[in-house]
DNA sequence: GGGCCCACTCGAATCGATTCGGCCTACAAT
DNA sequence: ATTGTAGGCCGAATCGATTCGAGTGGGCCC
């Protein structure tokens, strides 16, 4: 076999076999602009003759100055990121709102600098940013792409710059739900926390570790719980898991004499594992236990309908994509506060008396 | 506000203001080749000043031949295939094949020509593909691919071109699976497949749709259990899921008069699914009935130990992504094979009499 | 038959960075 | 002191396509 070569046939090479030149051949391949039938026609019978297979997307994105992608910054490596299904939710609705711009979704992380030449954030050919979760290193991402003029949107992570920002109201819905739990009867309440700091630390919630809280999700749930319940305790979980609900609902539940009789969990996988845990110890629910989750997403598996805060996922997902669809056309976008709904289902109660 | 008319600095803007030439400051940004300590450090500092956010990539990836993203070719949108906990591990694996690379994963997906001047495959700034599934339209797609230039490998999907292929022994490891049902005494035994065909017609396995089936996975599982049981009936899940394993399981084990001593699923999520109706059902697993499964995923809040084979899906993954890095060096990559081994939880069971 | 307009095509500049060969200078060796 | 050498820096070509203004031919209308 010979070596490979043969060069690939460029959109130059095409024209002069066509006859024309390269600019009636550019043409003839993006449509734009006025070439007769017949050009066109000589024009892609060339290109198939030689093999060309349309022109070269990195030349085109560098004179036109779009290269046709939009990044998502994850804070999490792909696989921790897509285990949670609210994240794969938002990211539908991502590529839901960016279909108009027909662009592919090129996935970062936002893991430090990261091994050697990596594509980070800063040197990605994408036209523009969907933060997801915020992160205390999310600072200099932000200075980068302001100085690149590349349009960003976060979701759930205030940037302090003047990027929108898409959330939902963690605080108050969360207060919400609380409130609903004192209304039916409850005072013995424990807490189940998404990770509050970045090394995802898992253990009891402290007034240490609440302070030291660098996620903004948590901290905001947690605050609204603790506005009606101000002295519940608490675990901190390691993710939004059933794994990690269940190993805190043990750990909650497993002392009869000092058991809560009700749980708010941050999530609603957290709320299954809770629940799991509670079935393995015999307590029912809701009868004995009552359960609050926080997401309103089908929990695969569990047979309950769980009580929670609904959170348009999808939609926030999509109002980021449609922001940025906003502007790139030169719009300003704003930033957009979703509400969420309580959900009342059958995993909450009056408490037993 | 003034339009944004101020023009982003260039390289060029940079190296005029340190008083170095362009190619200078190239190299003080790249590293490669000598330059002076106090040269780059003045380029730099012009940098700052400018507030130069580095070498524009679409630039760059023109130049250099290379733009440092892979992209990940998916058979469906983007929420469907990340519910699949097998992709996702996939997926995870290939980002750390690539990692060598510092190369972004760039999500397309295979749904046809896609709407409007979207980036498919067949426009992406890529400098590797990974195929993952096989589709009927693949073809197209490979050649586009063999045409470009770019190396591309398949995970669980013939192409049919010399583009080497991830893959596990599905027949194989299914007959294994099967065979150690009828040693434990099974004779009654049904299927619960996956998707036959691209419409994911859902319903009972007729001859019509096993013989039109074009996805190769569930066709060659299909074939493994039909080596050890012929006249199997069984039913086509249109995705995989619980949801859907529930359903074929209520499907299958309603009638008492006529129901199997197992189920061989062919994904795990299907045998939880099916777990789950046995015991809606009130029939005891394994006791009453055994299930198998396939992939050997943690199902998140399943509570037995799942008999099943168990593939490695993040090596495959990763296998994927050290092949395209190996093409991408210039060497020759060839397929890999992987293979199931089954492991024996506490789901299946000799039948009872 | 002449003038005008339209439709199509072409040239050339441009996008922004990289890279290779050459050149210059300063220092070292003889 | 002269030549050799190497480190540093620069010029210019190049990557491949797009785009806009200019040019040209033919057809149409009066």
């Amino acid at each position: 076999m010979q070596t490979d070569a043969a060069p690939r046939p460029t959109l130059a090479d095409v024209a002069a076999r066509a006859g024309v030149s390269a600019s009636t051949a550019s043409l003839a391949f993006s449509g734009s602009g006025p070439v007769s039938d017949a050009t066109k026609a000589r024009v892609l019978a060339a290109a198939t003759e030689l093999g060309y297979a349309g022109p070269d997307p990195r030349a085109r994105s560098l004179r036109r100055g779009r290269s046709g992608i939009v990044g998502v910054v994850l804070e999490e490596r792909v696989r921790a990121a897509f285990l949670d299904p609210v994240k794969i939710q938002t990211l539908d609705g991502i590529s839901e709102g960016i279909a108009p711009l027909g662009a592919g979704l090129l996935l970062l992380t936002d893991t430090g600098e990261a091994g050697g030449q990596a594509v980070g954030i800063e040197s990605a050919p994408v036209d523009a940013v969907v933060l997801i979760g915020c992160s205390p290193r999310l600072g200099h991402s932000v200075e980068v792409l302001r100085r690149r003029g590349i349009p960003a949107v976060a979701i759930e992570g205030q940037t302090g710059e003047d990027i929108p920002e898409i959330s939902i109201d963690n605080r108050n819905a969360t207060r919400r739900g609380a409130e609903y739990l004192r209304e039916l009867g409850h005072s013995q309440v424990s807490l189940v926390t998404l990770p509050l700091d970045a090394e995802r630390t898992r253990g009891r919630l402290t007034a240490e570790l609440e302070r030291d809280s660098t996620t903004a999700v948590a901290t905001e749930r947690l605050a609204g719980a603790r506005a009606v319940f101000p002295d519940a305790t608490g675990l901190a979980a390691a993710a939004s898991s059933i794994e990690e609900g269940l190993e805190a609902g043990r750990a909650l539940l497993s002392d009869p004499a000092n058991r809560p009789t009700a749980i708010i969990a941050q999530s609603d996988l957290l709320a299954a594992g809770v629940i799991q845990a509670a079935e393995e110890l015999g307590i029912a629910v809701p009868r004995e236990l009552s359960v609050l989750g926080f997401d309103g997403i089908r929990v695969d598996g569990l047979q309950h309908d769980l009580t929670t805060l609904v959170q348009p996922s999808v939609a926030k997902g999509r109002a980021a994509g449609e922001a940025l669809v906003r502007m790139l056309a030169g719009e300003q976008a704003v930033s957009v506060a979703f509400v969420s709904t309580l959900h009342i289902g059958d995993t909450t109660a009056p408490p037993r008396h």
